[in-house]
DNA sequence: CGGGTAAGTTCTCTTTCAGAACCTGTCAAT
DNA sequence: ATTGACAGGTTCTGAAAGAGAACTTACCCG
C-alpha cells in the first residue's frame, strides 16, 4: 500500500484517506466549514506554508471536495468553498470533535464545542442508523467485501 | 500552527488530528478494529515500513488509545489493543467510511461496506444529537468558545 | 512614482518517509 | 552445535515532503 495511490484500495477507509488523509487537509476543511474562504485567510490561520495550501486546495478541488470560483476579474481573484461532497464530511469533522473534546485533554487554553444554534445547548453526537435508529457501535457492525468475503 | 504541537491549541480538530493526523495511523486503527493485534501482521496488510508503524504504534499507546500487552513471555513479546479511547473513534471511523463509499469512486476492486451483525443489511449511518434525537447538519450546529467568543 | 493587496510560485534547508538490512531472544529441526 | 525460523523491533541510505522566506503577476490607490 503507497500512500500516493491510495484511492486505488477497495478499502473506504483508505480510499477516503486518499483524499482528506494529508497533512493539514483536515484543518482546511475545518476553516471552510467555519466559512473561511480565501487563500490568505487560511494562510493567516492555519500558519502553514502556501506552498502546502496551495497543494492541498489543489488536491481538493480536483476531489471534488471544494470548488474554486472567481469573486471577481480585474484581477482575477478566486476563492473555495464546499461543494456536497465536502459538505457531506461533517458528520466526520464533528465525530473528530466530539472524540477529541471528551479524550484529547487540553491544558491552558479554552477549549471550543459545539451547539445546537436554535437551543444554544452543547450537543451530544450519536452515531444511529438512519432506518432503525439503532446506535452504531464496533460490537453491532461488521465489515463485507462487496465480493462475498467477510473481513469483519 | 506547527504539526508537533497540535495537542496545544484550543481546536478540537487540531488536537484530535495531533492524535489520528498522522500518515497511516487511521490505518492502524481501522486494522485494530478489524482484531488485527500484532506488530507483522499490520506490516504485511499495510506495506508500511517497520519504522514508520513501530513510530505510529508507540504514539498511539503513548496518546492511551493502544495499550500495549504481553502474550507471552519466552521470548516477551506483546500486542497492540484497543483502548476505551481508543474505541470512542469508532464513529468518526464509520462517518468516514460512511463518506468515502458514497464519494469516492472505485474501480476495478470490489468495495467494502458495513452491514449490521444482526439483520445483515447494510447500515446508513447518521449522526444525531442524543437528547433531541435531531439530525446534526452543518447548519443546526455551531461552534463555540468555551472563553465566550462566538467562532461560527 | 511608490506602496498595498491577493493568490500564487520558486528558492534553500530540514524533517519525514521508503526500502532494505541487521539485531535479539527463543524454539525446533539437522 | 549449528542452522533456520519467528516476532518485534532498530539502524542504515537515499528520496520525498514540508518549513520559511523571497519573488511574481496583476491590479488599484494616492
Amino acid at each position: 500500500m503507497k500512500w500516493n495511490e491510495l484511492q486505488n484500495e477497495s478499502c473506504p477507509v483508505a480510499r477516503g484517506l486518499s483524499v482528506v488523509g494529508d497533512r493539514w487537509t483536515m484543518l482546511v476543511l475545518r476553516d471552510c466549514f467555519l466559512g473561511i474562504r480565501r487563500f490568505e485567510q487560511m494562510q493567516d490561520r492555519l500558519g502553514i506554508t502556501r506552498h502546502v495550501l496551495a497543494d492541498r486546495l489543489r488536491k481538493l478541488e480536483g476531489a471534488g471536495v471544494l470548488r474554486r470560483e472567481a469573486y471577481q476579474d480585474r484581477p482575477l481573484r478566486h476563492e473555495y468553498r464546499l461543494t456536497e461532497r465536502g459538505k457531506a464530511l461533517y458528520p466526520m469533522l464533528v465525530s473528530l470533535i466530539d472524540w477529541a473534546n471528551a479524550h484529547v485533554p487540553i491544558e491552558g487554553s479554552p477549549s471550543v464545542t459545539l451547539v445546537s444554534r436554535s437551543a444554544g445547548t452543547p450537543i451530544a453526537p450519536m452515531l444511529v442508523d438512519r432506518v432503525t435508529g439503532e446506535e452504531i457501535t464496533h460490537r453491532s457492525v461488521s465489515a463485507i467485501s462487496n465480493a462475498g468475503a467477510r473481513k469483519a
